[in-house]
DNA sequence: CTGAAAGCGCTTACAG
DNA sequence: CTGAAAGCGCTTACAG
């Protein structure tokens, strides 16, 4: 049949009720063995797939999981970052049969007028947070909906939903270290978005061991992650009397930027200049000489949350029990052609 | 109330059927001027939002667009061109209140089947395919379906489903033309995969015009895309004995890796070796110098096969139309710093 | 212009 | 173990 078959479609050639075919088809009990198997055959004859809208309907659920960026196409495009990340919340997404559903906001009024018509339309039954703030209105606005949602990023402690995070503060105090080892006094930092929680821990983590580590310069320049700022506070620091002898950067693109501000300026890496990346990704190893910098599998934190998320939406904890956050791995660094000792 | 408001609702405080609610709701006839506005300022009152799963099932649509990637997390993240066109494609699709649906793929079969899928579940309303192959099993697929889909490239003429395509065959006469007027006689291309359609249109296009303005040497090699692949073809056509004064690359990540390939073999960029990216992003200006590129505005892209499919869900022509492909404009180059005059 | 009813395709108590 | 029925929240002919 060129029309697309439906449960009254194979309760009709089973002889049996639509009911019967609904238990079947889910492994529910309430019918025999044998009318099961036959029912199951007709079925996979048939072709038959359920149809979303009405399952939903009556389910009252979406099956699909929402996510709103609130990023530039610019940005989303060269920040390797999102769509890795998507990658591996879609893959478990589809190996649960949930749909992804994807949003791209402008601003955080539009974000959350989102999440509220998603919840009012029931287009999802549960959202992921992305690019967490220091201070993050979503967070109650989402809990205050009762819909469910993981946030990618921490730690938030006290917060009214759970997230998925990893420690920024260790990898600051190894990244200092490393270089301290390497004979650096002088580092800098050109960060990512102030506004952003792990910006904020970063700062305080690099603060701390910059201090502990007695450098003897070290500032932190905040950016927008784009290449452009990247390149321009490069160029700042690159250009002050007391130079920098290693960059550390908040993301890639700017670290490969500064490496072309570097060359630019004829200092050559890592010989006059360590320069290391923050989110390694492919693009690190597209330069001469590649990126040192600090890898994560991101696709995996991405399946982590989605779990998480999977796991508030099928309700398995008390209404009043603490969220369960999941830690994920921190960063590992990985030295590359980019770092190397201090020339003085 | 915190039970989410339905019609029956708005009906019942409007002292009217739900018929009429859903008449005013949806601005047809059937209501008077007074009622209307009276029903309309209670559901504004009660913010009221139609639940999608009856909707959906009442008028057997999802209200929805469905894209399925046949790519790897990896590529997905490094190639800027994926997430610029998906925010192009959302962008039209939520000014037009529709949702849209991902997944990653990994087989064609696979492809097939979440068409299939989609279909069967009327989980989309219509589909866009990316990554069009030189001969593709999928634009008859989902035509037989019926499955409302627009391909994202061509041209491909007498297919089955139309498409939104731009010239790839005038940029690679361009390019050559260009390289010729700057004295570059010896020029390679490190191209794409091979199955790709856009990857033969260059491949052609760049053939005749080597043979046209009599080249001395003319090369294409395919890959991948990926930067590895891109650095070991970089190196080879470099350590040739009659090593190219340009090259051209089919996408910008392989040109980065290409002109990091350059820096070591201490190769210097325009002087000594001329280098063009094709699909500009970001990504071409990280670098130093800047990759000379093709540009083309890939969010627009996007937002125009989105436009096409939402006029072919509309059905607004006839069945045995010709499906009204649109023709984009060609990607333009934006000569920078990467290129110069060939040094013989 | 308005109301009551049927229907979209599922799921799920409720009787037998 | 099975069947008949009601219900999810909309839309849409069909009568008045």
């Amino acid at each position: 049949m060129s029309r697309r078959p439906t449960i009254a479609d194979i309760a009709r050639t089973a002889g049996v009720s639509k009911g019967a075919v609904s238990y079947a088809l889910n492994g529910r009990p309430g019918v025999s063995d044998a009318t099961r198997e036959r029912i199951l055959a007709i079925a996979a004859e048939l072709g038959f797939v359920p149809n979303r809208a009405a399952r939903s309907l009556s389910v009252s659920s979406a099956e699909a999981v929402g996510i709103a960026l609130r990023r530039s196409a610019r940005t989303l495009g060269i920040e390797p970052y999102f769509m890795e990340l998507i990658s591996g919340i879609e893959a478990t997404l589809s190996s649960h049969s949930l749909g992804l559903t994807l949003q791209i906001v402008g601003t955080v009024e539009e974000e959350l007028d989102v999440y509220r018509r998603w919840w009012a339309e029931r287009r999802v039954d549960g959202v992921l947070l992305c690019d967490l703030g220091a201070e993050d209105r979503r967070l109650e606005s989402v809990a205050k909906l009762r819909l469910p949602a993981v946030a990618v990023g921490g730690p938030i402690d006290h917060a009214p939903i759970p997230s998925v995070w990893h420690d920024d503060a260790e990898p600051c105090r190894e990244v200092l270290e490393y270089l301290y080892a390497l004979g650096h006094r002088r580092i800098a930092r050109v960060a990512g978005l102030p506004r952003l929680l792990h910006t904020t821990v970063r700062d305080a983590a690099f603060g701390e061991a910059a201090k502990r580590l007695e450098l003897e310069a070290f500032e932190s320049l905040h950016s927008d992650y784009s290449g452009e700022q990247g390149a321009r506070l490069t160029r700042r620091l690159l250009t002050s009397r007391s130079r920098p002898t290693a960059l550390v950067y908040d993301n890639d693109v700017m670290a490969v930027s500064g490496l072309g501000v570097a060359h630019e300026l004829g200092l050559s890496v890592p010989d006059q200049l360590s320069i290391i990346a923050w989110d390694d990704s492919p693009l690190c190893r597209l330069t001469h000489p590649s990126l040192t910098a600090f890898s994560r599998d991101i696709p995996a934190y991405g399946s982590r949350a989605a779990e998480l998320l999977l796991s508030l939406m099928a309700g398995e904890r008390a209404p009043d029990e603490e969220p369960p956050s999941i830690q994920s791995p921190a960063a590992q660094l990985s030295p590359r052609g980019s770092t190397g000792p201090a020339s003085g």
